[in-house]
DNA sequence: ATATTATTTTAGACAAAACTAAAAAATTGT
DNA sequence: ACAATTTTTTAGTTTTGTCTAAAATAATAT
């Protein structure tokens, strides 16, 4: 598999993830920041190899197999994700643009050791779920802290209020984006929000709690 | 940089590293596995980005530039085997092929952090030298065990007999190649020699001496 | 010294992945 | 329903890195 090739099915498969349809051309173009003529044309060798559903005018979907490639990618970039932050102490939010080209390192020792050296991790930085060596991984969910009920845990992956007094008050109650939160109790008078951060636990307001969104995994 | 080129000035590095002088086309196509006029084609790319100095007919050599994006793959190299070998717990032997992909990621940060990660190490596991982010590296010596004076350090990096015998008394004496060795002493009556290993101090004798070589940092 | 051999370069072609411009098909608005 | 618009595809180029075949230069051998 070509560089391009898989940069191809990895924006397909995003593309698809949530409406699950077949993909316009247009959009793939848009995504991969190209003409929809290139992309026509790498669509018919992506059928040649049969990694891609493809009919005329129609738009493309993924074949399994296409899908196993993607799922693949997905889930050496996520475990690069996890290695730069947990090992070298790249921060959340800089690490996706190595990540891109990590993930197309071939060698799948390379993977497996890479794997077991992080513990086996579930989630990358961001909360997204990594697909295990078959491409099987828990969907995972975002949803608001005051929408989760006790016992959840999640990754705080965005803010819906991003004012400055917001972020101000993030900070200084050392919450940031990338951090995991389990909710330890809801209190009913106020529906003021306990929950438990690396740091120790801390209690938020209800308005804090429609604020801050959670990547949940493992809620089915 | 392309893929490509920084293949080239690598194989120019590496065809240019002992004797200086320049370099044959014929013998960056052998290296590279490609024809030579391909390697012409090439090497006038790298004239016009001033990496290499090339006239016609007379091979080429690396410029100073040249000479420092070399340095700088090579560095890139080196410090992502010792990753694969101390982290990962590749084998001395299985790393070269995944460093030769990794080499060409392209981020400064991301090699800066790997290098404090892995506590700035001096030298690779074949014990080959690591130039600094400048290009600025000690030069290594290939000597045999019966060369070196009390004192001496290096990595153990190949045999001179390598007879099913000899191969089975280094294995019986747990020496593998990658080990670092340090000579204790050497006996004056026989010329064998005692050397610290990491499983404790052995004495070997000097026809195993003589068939052991050790590369030296720091010589110079 | 010059004929033979080896090396290097040129010229012309090809495959991959992109592009532009124009044609074909599908969608939308009235 | 059909004209206008949007989307998609085709056709023909371009660039990068390779190739083959042939020409030019250098090295070698008698």
């Amino acid at each position: 598999m070509t560089l391009s090739e898989e940069d191809y099915i990895k924006a397909i498969y995003h593309l698809s993830e949530f409406n699950s349809k077949s993909v316009a051309t247009n959009a793939i173009a848009e995504q991969m920041k190209t003409k929809p003529s290139s992309v026509t044309d790498m669509i018919k060798k992506l059928a040649e190899k049969s990694l891609v559903n493809y009919k005329k005018y129609q738009g493309v979907s993924l074949s399994e197999k296409g899908r196993l490639v993607a799922l693949s990618i997905i889930r050496k970039h996520r475990l690069w994700e996890v290695f730069l932050v947990d090992k070298l102490n790249f921060s959340w939010d800089e690490v996706h643009v190595v990540a891109e080209q990590l993930e197309h390192i071939k060698s799948d020792a390379l993977i497996d050791k890479l794997d077991a050296h992080l513990g086996f991790p579930k989630v990358d930085p961001h909360g997204d779920p990594i697909p295990n060596k078959d491409g099987v991984f828990t969907k995972s969910v975002k949803k608001l802290i005051s929408e989760l009920p006790v016992g959840s845990q999640g990754v705080c992956v965005g803010v819906n209020d991003s004012s400055a007094a917001f972020l101000k008050f993030l900070d200084k109650n050392k919450i940031s984006l990338g951090d995991t939160f389990k909710i330890l109790e809801i209190e009913e008078f106020d529906e003021s929000v306990t929950i438990s951060t690396r740091s120790g636990s801390i209690r938020i307001s209800k308005q804090i709690a429609t604020n801050l969104f959670l990547e949940i995994v493992d809620v089915e």
